[in-house]
DNA sequence: TGAAAGGACTGATCTATATCAATGTTTTGT
DNA sequence: ACAAAACATTGATATAGATCAGTCCTTTCA
């Protein structure tokens, strides 16, 4: 009988990007025509908040981050790994700019589909634009999670969250070398870089991971899930 | 040169609701035969999260909440006045339940429409269709507000926020009587209620607005919006 | 209309986590 | 290969805001 719904501050959607099946081979063309293929280093800016945008954004190979700013503080929407947009707030007729910035974790590669084309498929086919609903639908929910979670989880917990998330959902194995710095791990659990230092540290001392400079492992899973329930 | 965007814990989004225009009589008459309407008294829960769903709510008269709980915490994600969709998220068809709650601040008047209905013209009528995708899209966009406002702002410059939303968005009116309890203020601004009676008694006291009771007006609007800024 | 429950308010205390400051360690670019 | 910059780590300190405990006020409803 759990009826509670658990919040996990975890910047993946669950949903799996389908909406390219549902055109035929001619809007397939049609949208490949209209999209180009560019690369970014690490750390290069993919997209600015504030921007203009006349764009799609599709990750064909790498990784990103999706964030907010203001000068002072950065909060992570959204991690993108392959085979994600990077974010679909552009298809709004309304939104001239970008309501987010992107940034590469790693060298990238992403399809850039003209607006007015993506637009246009959008107009004649119908399954399509209900694929996209149901992305937009279900970013949003993602959003909601992180929102309650960075809101009211402790530090230990929403660490423990990205973990989780990291291992689970981006890297699909309990070892990997992070990509980020401890500041854009900070980043993504809503704390400071000495905060995140700190608790690595604990749950090292601990034997819930095993971490060396880059290295991560997660060797309790089901502590490390318990933590991020309770915390 | 204000390129730096600023965010705000405002609980609605900009979107105005323009979805039922676009579609022609006979689909407004479908649309009405497949909905009906349903009153709510103050406090009364209109869905759980959790819940199945069989319906889109749309809000013809009141206001309401909608939620996120786990059980200790509540984070209210959106206020829904006249004209507005409690939500959309029903739409997609890979999420049968309800990722949040949603719960009447004042007796209110709600149109469920039949979900199936709404996914039918969704198919058959590509305008609404992007109508819809706009209202997501904006709905994102305002949630993305008020997280980064809610994880980063301190809590008097998120009182402030709500204060401002309040007035401009809701009330229409720099006084107004408010329906909401100290605690509900609370889980607006994401504080305690003490917290919040706190910070108010200081506006007050500085002048900023006034207030008896139930009774609240924004009398330094300017100074309440810098304080929103900085805060 | 009077008792009970819920809400408003106040003051005292506590604590999680940011911030600051300093040092050692990698990485980067030339 | 070396200097400079960025990053990681540690310890000490500060503080915003939660929590707790109590009183008073207001609404509700029997």
């Amino acid at each position: 009988m759990e009826n509670m719904l658990r919040f996990t501050g975890c910047t993946l959607s669950m949903h799996q990007c389908r909406c390219f099946e549902k055109l035929t081979g001619e809007e397939h063309d049609f949208l490949d025509a209209s999209s180009v293929l560019i690369k970014y280093k690490r750390g290069e800016m993919i997209c600015k908040q504030g921007s203009f945008v006349s764009h799609v954004m599709y990750m064909e190979k790498g990784l990103a981050k999706v964030f907010l700013e203001n000068g002072l503080n950065t909060l992570v929407l959204r991690i993108i790994p392959d085979g994600n947009f990077l974010g679909l707030a552009a298809v709004s007729e309304e939104l001239g700019t970008f309501p987010y910035s992107g940034m590469a974790y790693v060298d990238s590669e992403i399809r850039q589909v003209d607006i007015k084309a993506f637009r246009q498929l959008l107009r004649q086919n119908t399954e399509f634009a209900k694929e996209v609903i149901d992305i937009l639908s279900s970013n949003s929910v993602q959003i909601y999670g992180r929102f309650f979670c960075l809101t009211y989880k402790q530090a230990f917990g929403r660490l423990a969250d990205i973990l989780i998330c990291l291992a689970d959902r981006i890297f699909r194995n309990t070892e990997f070398d992070l990509p980020l710095t401890r500041k854009e791990l900070g980043e993504l659990a809503g704390m400071s870089p000495e905060t995140v230092i700190r608790m690595l540290k604990e749950f090292n001392d601990e034997g819930l991971i095993r971490m060396e400079g880059k290295y991560l492992e997660v060797i309790d899973y089901e502590r490390l899930k318990k933590i991020s329930e309770t915390g």
